[in-house]
DNA sequence: CGAACTTTTGACAAGCATCAACACGTGTGG
DNA sequence: CCACACGTGTTGATGCTTGTCAAAAGTTCG
């Protein structure tokens, strides 16, 4: 399907806006940007491991992963994306894909030349600067599933993703009240914690039994926030959002340091 | 101390210009950067979580770590940083740091302040760009880590992150044979593998009862590449680096597709 | 209505954590 | 120069968290 207008891209425009200013003349280039729209049901990849990239996708609608399969067979998913989310500043830049992207639901994908991408931040450097603050928020984001996996346990790991989720989503205006649709089977959110699908069942039985949540079908709602986040030990600032927000979903203790014997706690 | 040499930035540059291709203006550019130089002893941090980022920090030499706490106080490392890396694009560019970054050993960090970065990245887009696909490969570096926790054994973990280490070092050049210097306590690789210091005590000793590696004091052998690089499924795709290396370290298999039941195998 | 997923359950096994103690090396101060 | 403290590495006993396997119940969709 060919571009026809000119407002496709203006979901991912605004999420560029949320952190970095950009002029009209910017706006108007980013909104630009020749594309192609591909409609794509669940499970459909939109990049494979090891393709050459050629372009740099727009999620338009629908919920994406990522994720990689480790030699035992083992898939590990990286990282969940709602609408609106540029998909593929990396693979853009890097020319080899070094993980697949996948829909967990069905959506519309727009895809952008990586030469037209590549142009544009050259010639707009402030599309060029927020787009490498996206990629850099992004990385807060791997670190922060980093520590995640490998230092909480698997009630705290399964209920983070949902706490980073629901901010993800609220902070985008996809949702007001508590409640959102998250398309991703329990075998998904298994491959995203790093457990079994079987653990990650329990897990979710005893988030329910709690009063924290309520699942059905593909609906979450969050029945206690402050429970949930602090279970999941839930601090949304390394999602880098701006301002407010981060307010009023910090679990209440904050993180501290954690002093070890020899540590040199000067500065330099 | 003061800068006073312009060629003290000249290790960082040249990683920059194994990926991007610069011009000489450019290269007198970066090189032209102010900076002040910090002598640090191990365990000193460079930047702690929620420190507001002023400036930007090149490892000169010595080794360097990211972590974050969580909120049982188990410490996660996120990175391990050779000398000549840029650490520090993210936290001048976001602002806030959202974790720490620690020596491993002692070593000489040089402190750019954050401002001139920025005004590099417009004045030169090839260096805003040359410093981008930095960002981007040390985010596939993540991605790899989340696997590898989330996904490997413990032998595997262990291996793998000495591997890495191995790999790296090599395409910096700093080390020639099987042999090289890794500042870092079991502890530490505990830290950064998701495990606890038995456990990686038990791992290393497997590794060296079947002749993978030696280690003495903290310097790691590796005995048998081929074995310990298939023990930890270890790819250096996602490193990212050029060319010729990843042919001579990979792995003998290939990663594969996991197909499961529902996949939709087409690419739209 | 049946086939293919997905969720749930139970019994059991294993990998890794926990705890505690000891060995070893190194630097330091009495 | 030795004693001592301290960080690090090593070991063994034990137990818990999470994985594995298998089967049944529920759900979705053609």
């Amino acid at each position: 399907m060919l571009a026809l207008s000119k407002n496709i891209l203006a979901p991912a425009l605004k999420k560029l806006e949320q952190r970095s200013v950009l002029s009209e003349a910017d706006r108007a280039a980013f909104l630009g940007m020749p594309f192609n729209i591909k409609s794509m049901s669940a499970s459909n990849y939109i990049i494979r491991e090891q393709d050459l990239t050629k372009h740099c996708c727009v999620l338009l609608s629908g919920f994406a992963f990522r994720s990689k399969i480790v030699g035992n067979g083992a898939r590990q998913i990286l990282s969940v994306h709602i609408p609106g989310e540029v998909l593929d500043l990396q693979h853009a830049f890097l020319g080899i894909a070094d993980h697949s992207i996948q829909m967990l639901s069905s959506g519309n994908v727009a895809f952008v030349p990586a030469e037209a991408v590549h142009e544009i931040a050259v010639a707009h450097p402030a599309i060029g600067r927020a787009m490498w603050l996206e990629t850099l928020a992004e990385s807060s984001i791997f670190r922060e599933w980093i520590a995640n996996i490998g230092r909480r346990n698997a009630l705290s790991r399964v209920a983070h993703l949902l706490c980073e989720i629901a901010v993800r989503l609220h902070s985008a205006g996809l949702i007001d009240g508590t409640r959102y649709e998250l398309p991703m089977t329990q075998e998904q959110l298994a491959d995203a914690t790093g457990l079994t699908t079987v653990h990650v069942n329990r897990m979710l039985q005893k988030l329910r039994c709690d009063g924290l949540i309520t699942r059905d079908k593909r609906a979450i709602t969050i029945g206690n926030w402050k429970a949930l986040s602090g279970v999941a030990d839930f601090n949304p600032d390394y999602l880098h959002l701006n301002g407010a927000l981060s307010q009023n979903f910090a679990s209440s203790e904050g993180r501290l340091y954690r002093v070890r014997p020899g540590d040199d706690l000067s500065l330099a």
